[in-house]
RNA sequence: GGUGAGGUCGCAUAGCGGACUAGUGCAGCGGUCUUGAAAACCGCCGUAGUCUUUUAAGGCUACCGUGGGUUCGAAUCCCACCCUCACCGCCA
């Protein structure tokens, strides 16, 4: 959420940034009405609160006194509940209220105004008809949507043999390059509780859209790791000397993407359940926009040693989601649809996020800040075998193996198998 | 899953209905002393919201795992739940 004294003091910015976000800008005002209400009634509550306090304060049962106290408790009685009521739907507000985007971002209404920055890499000229994944994987006998179907549901899918493996080898291909850049592996629970899956804005406003819930328990199945190393320092205060914190987290992520069919979403491109090795980073205000980098820097460096071509996108604002304040999309190349397809996204949550799971930091000065959170998709595996195989593929089928993932596939190239 | 113990201010502890305006110790910050440091001594030292106000400062409210309840008054009593520790059971 945004902060609601920056939001009074400075309501026409707030507004230009929501509509900016392709956003309804009346919510603003909304906002502010009920903020006023919420407050009057506060001061009603605390003002009964301190003469019960007095009344209690003066001692023993002194008759006269102790029926004005019971006075006080009726009408609090009457009074609190209402301004919980008021206080939880200026609280379900304040949370539509997008977070701002940062000055420079391309003010666009959809992802058509994305803005393309840089083309890195050369696409592969082929002397043949180049295969999809999905045709590639399946007579390779490496992937297997067909017994997902039958096992799980439509979109899920096995990985045998190479395919097994080829998930693997990136992970710790993923894993190994940025601990050596400073970031501390983790692996993370697949399950979290609601206040960490809405609060990290996976579920804000369809809700219960991405999300797969456990029954009978404040558990769902998260959507990205994002969940679990946000939550992890939820309600602390960390010191300033500990920052930047950054994490590699590796995590099974699920998602129902309900309706979400169509030829792009072919085999491994949109799926219920996919393993990710997710960059997330803390730290100080003044260095998210570089800590930002750092992240599109590392992403880029992985998909420029696996030897996929790609494009970086800037992310424009009616393109930007709840959270973000600034986004960008690594693309690579994808034969199979002749085109270009997600593979990584990058966001700066600046301290939106922060406000949401009170997360803060202590300053040399002793004082008491929201920290900056960003998030980065190291591999989604699921999209980067994707590419691999369509970029990779051979005329007669099989897939040659990048150089770096050969020292964990222990092979050069994916052929077919006979069992 | 069962039984028992416990969750209090950064950490450690006290607290068993009205002296809690949550005490004490440690750590931290400032100072005195010292060539410097240590020690000793003195002072400061939670978070959030809100009101008065230009600021500064002060007042008020809430927070003792979470949510309810009893009471004029709850850290303290009652109920439910969560978590931690120990033992038992079950399992990779």
């Amino acid at each position: 959420m945004l902060d609601i004294k920056f939001i009074r003091e400075n309501k026409d910015l707030v507004k230009k940034g929501v509509t900016d976000k392709q956003f309804d800008p009346s919510i603003v005002d909304e906002v502010l009405k009920v903020d006023e209400e919420r407050k009057k009634l506060q001061l009603e509550v605390e003002e009964l609160r301190s003469e019960r306090n007095k009344v209690a304060k003066a001692g023993k049962p002194q008759p006269s006194e102790a029926s004005r106290g019971k006075e006080i408790k009726e009408n609090l009685k009457k009074l609190e509940p209402e301004f919980d009521k008021v206080d939880t739907k200026f609280l379900e507000l304040l949370n539509q209220i997008p977070n701002l985007p940062l000055p420079n971002v391309p003010v666009g209404k959809n992802e058509s105004e994305n803005v393309e920055i840089k083309k890195v890499g050369e696409i592969r000229k082929l002397n043949f008809t180049p295969k999809d994944h999905l045709e590639l994987g399946t007579k390779l006998g490496i992937l297997d949507f067909e017994t997902g179907a039958k096992v799980t549901g439509s979109q899920f899918y096995f990985l045998y043999g190479d395919g097994a493996l080829l998930e693997l080898a990136l992970v710790q291909y993923a894993m190994e390059l940025l601990s050596k850049e400073g970031f501390l592996p983790v692996i993370t629970p697949d399950l979290a509780k609601s206040r960490f899956y809405l609060g990290t804005g996976y579920a804000p406003k369809g809700v219960e859209a991405q999300t797969y819930i456990v029954e009978g328990e404040d558990l769902g199945l998260i959507a990205t790791a994002e969940v679990t190393l946000a939550g992890k320092h939820a309600d602390e205060v960390i010191p300033e000397n500990e920052l930047p914190k950054k994490y590699i987290g590796y995590s099974h992520c699920f998602r129902q993407e309900a309706g979400a069919y169509g030829k792009y979403s072919k085999g491994m491109y949109r799926v219920h359940q996919f393993t990710k090795a997710e960059m997330f980073i803390y730290c100080k205000p003044e260095e998210s926009e570089a800590m930002h980098q750092h992240i599109l820097e590392m992403e880029e460096k992985i998909y420029q040693n696996l030897g996929l071509p790609y494009r970086v996108l800037e992310i424009c604002t009616g393109d930007l989601g709840a959270m973000a304040a600034r986004k960008y999309d690594i693309e690579a190349w994808m034969p199979g649809r002749n085109d270009y397809g997600e593979v990584t996204s990058t966001s700066n949550c600046t301290d939106y996020q922060a406000r949401n799971l009170n997360i803060k930091y202590r300053k040399k000065d002793g004082k008491i800040e929201f920290v900056h959170m960003l998030n980065g998709t190291a591999i989604a595996t699921s999209r980067t075998p994707l590419a691999i195989l369509e970029n990779y593929q051979n005329e007669d089928g099989s897939v040659t193996i990048p150089e770096v993932l050969r020292k964990w596939m222990g092979k050069e190239k994916v052929e077919k198998r006979n069992k």
